[in-house]
DNA sequence: CGGATGTTTCGATCTCCTTCGAAGTGTCCG
DNA sequence: CGGACACTTCGAAGGAGATCGAAACATCCG
């Protein structure tokens, strides 16, 4: 057959548990070093380096040396969606294996995916943002509109600045555990950084969980109201 | 770590390249033989039968016991989502390993996604679809409007009769050729059916493309106009 | 410059899992 | 009922790849 591009290298890749825990930290966003990443993987920092390199090499993983460490994060959004549709269909499957407790609870209100914010809250954002006609939600495209710029620049994100990044402005995102849209591109990024720096959020440390401070859920509900 | 579900598993059993053939042929819809997935794979039927466990086992595909034959299809449309996702990243990232020939050409074009229609002429269909009212598009939820069904009705697809099974009418499955979104669910699959019956479309023997006849071409251009 | 730290390479080991032939179970057909 | 066919189970063989210690390489710091 071998029609199409070649799947089982890339699912093979993933479908080594310490090269998977590598991508799923990573998709924390954060870029770690190496051995911070075997810590987290629970190998030897040679063993982390050789998967690393496999990582690289097919272009899942993007390193950027920096002195004497080198820090990895994912190449892009795009791996990121398919590891997220990878998640999504595990907790499907895998079943009763991953019992849900109340972190699992917290992961799903609120969490990053890459570089933006997932969960309810994210979705939230969504559906809020599009029924107030700031999004122009038309298929699968979406754009911001005349009104969406101005009341995100309340909010306090330079839309402009992110017009001259290379990367597209809004894109949407499948929630895995939601199974909704979400807010994913230049704009989904900026948003969760402008929240951190308004203290709305903070991460945990170590994990995908993001927690809402007091300020932040109070603002955030006035801000996108279902 | 461990958050989460056990996506290494996953990913493992879709790593190997006979059980990524098996899923790949699988995603073309149509149930095949054991013995055909085997020649599929390239792999004696005894391979193949323990392959084909693993998947069962895993929930990933389906089987059916008939007389002496036992037919294989994906369990559900997550499975092929999740797999068309990692079919769109490997596309992606695979990179130049897949030269583009003319029948990649004609995959864009046209082809089966699991039991749906997918490519480019199935995007045509949603948009022309939401274009024109049929399809109520609000996030990530669509419906079929009242003048939608009406249009489905014409086509020759009984709505009633689908509203009838368990399955959910509608859903959006996102494109890996063309990233965005087109129709699934049952009212996706429906559509498959009657375009056959039609015979506006004709498969590929052993492959997800899809032909349109002249005929084919242009009714479906007519029913969905750009 | 020398020691400390972070990372990679090398080589050897070892474990897991694919693979296949042969034998076993079940189903159909004459 | 018996033979052909479809498929699965079993056991053995083989190979691919993960793992690690040790050593090499690179970079920072005092």
């Amino acid at each position: 057959m071998k029609e199409g591009p070649d799947i089982s290298r890339l699912a093979a890749l993933i479908g080594d548990p310490a090269r998977a825990n590598i991508l799923l930290a990573r998709l924390g966003g954060k870029a770690l070093t190496a051995s911070e990443l075997a810590e987290e993987a629970g190998v030897t920092p040679a063993t982390a380096s050789s998967h690393l390199a496999q990582l690289s090499g097919a272009d899942l993983i993007w390193p950027r040396k920096q002195g004497r460490h080198r820090y990895f994060a994912l190449k892009d959004a795009d791996v990121a969606a398919a590891l997220e549709g990878l998640i999504g269909l595990a907790a499907l499957k895998g079943g009763q294996r991953t019992r849900t407790g109340p972190r699992d609870e917290a992961l799903h209100t609120a969490r990053i995916c890459y570089d933006h914010l997932a969960g309810r809250r994210a979705v939230q954002m969504f559906d809020a943002m599009a029924q107030r006609g700031f999004l122009e939600v038309d298929r699968d495209h979406i754009a911001l509109s005349a009104t969406g710029v101005s009341f995100v620049d309340g909010i306090g994100v330079d839309v402009a600045a992110l017009h001259a990044a290379r990367r597209p402005l809004c894109r949407v995102c499948l929630d895995w555990s939601e199974r909704r849209s979400h807010l994913s591109g230049a704009l989904g990024a900026a948003m969760l950084q402008r929240f951190t720096d308004l203290k709305w959020i903070r991460r945990q440390a170590g994990s995908r969980q993001i927690h809402f401070t007091a300020a932040g859920t109070r603002e955030f509900a006035a801000a996108f109201p279902i």
